[in-house]
DNA sequence: CTGTATCCCCTACGATACTG
DNA sequence: CAGTATCGTAGGGGATACAG
């Protein structure tokens, strides 16, 4: 008897939900939020503490975290060279706590993931090298 | 005088951490997951569920979560087909719960999250319209 | 100092065809 | 049905140069 074992979660194409596998942004995004958690961050200040991030891609985030609404530029306060800051909006002070737990997760787990990732390549390697014996590069 | 405002935290790039900005795998490894939370499942399964997912790419994910310890190869129960079905780890387990927390906020804020992204490229068309009304391309 | 503009590369993803 | 092999593409990310 061929039961429909249990529900599988639906997923649309079509909903904005499939936006949001588990990433929140680009690579570079969390970082950024963890950066401006305790109060806003001129540009330099950002890249400085990013390096190696590029003034391109920086740049970029911001802009698209801007758009999103995560992220607000604020004229710098009693500066001249009109440079401005970039601070946390509400919205984006929300996405504080779904990073924290993230954090959890590999404060807990990414060793173990590690270990398992070593093992099956040095498992990968193992078997390359006994079926390579016979042949060398 | 200029105090250290407030310490940022630190990513040292050299640390594997840095591999978790807050996505866990690539765009399908979420929803993966999700699908094999009540049991194991069979790539066709899986495929049909997940579609449009390529065969390419659901094998491809599915070797990476492997390697990453999240899923585990097993022959399929009572079958002679050579079939296999594949079921979460317990570490792949751990990871319902941080889904289940992006997919909350995501539930409470995504909506607010487009709203301001719509009303930020209206604002960006808006201004365009402005400045392209005397070119033409 | 704060970006914007190029150029390039590499990987993820996707379509398709083919094998066990 | 369960993959592997190939090919093609779009976009993210990086380096660098340049403009306000």
């Amino acid at each position: 008897m061929t039961q429909t074992v249990a529900p599988l979660p639906s997923f649309d194409p079509a909903c904005p939900m499939s936006a949001f596998p588990i990433q929140v942004g680009g690579k570079w995004t969390a970082m950024i939020v963890l950066c401006l958690e305790n109060g806003p961050r001129r540009f330099g200040v950002l890249r400085r503490h990013l390096r190696p991030i590029s003034t391109k891609v920086l740049a970029e985030t911001l802009t698209a975290m801007g758009r999103d609404g995560l992220v607000r530029r604020c004229p710098v306060e009693g500066a001249d060279d009109g440079g401005v800051e970039y601070e946390l909006t509400p919205l984006g002070r929300t996405l504080l706590d779904v990073i924290e737990h993230t954090r959890d997760w590999a404060r807990t787990h990414l060793s173990e993931l590690v270990r398992a990732r070593d093992a099956f390549d040095r498992a990968a390697t193992a078997s390359k090298a006994v079926l390579g014996t016979s042949r060398a590069p």
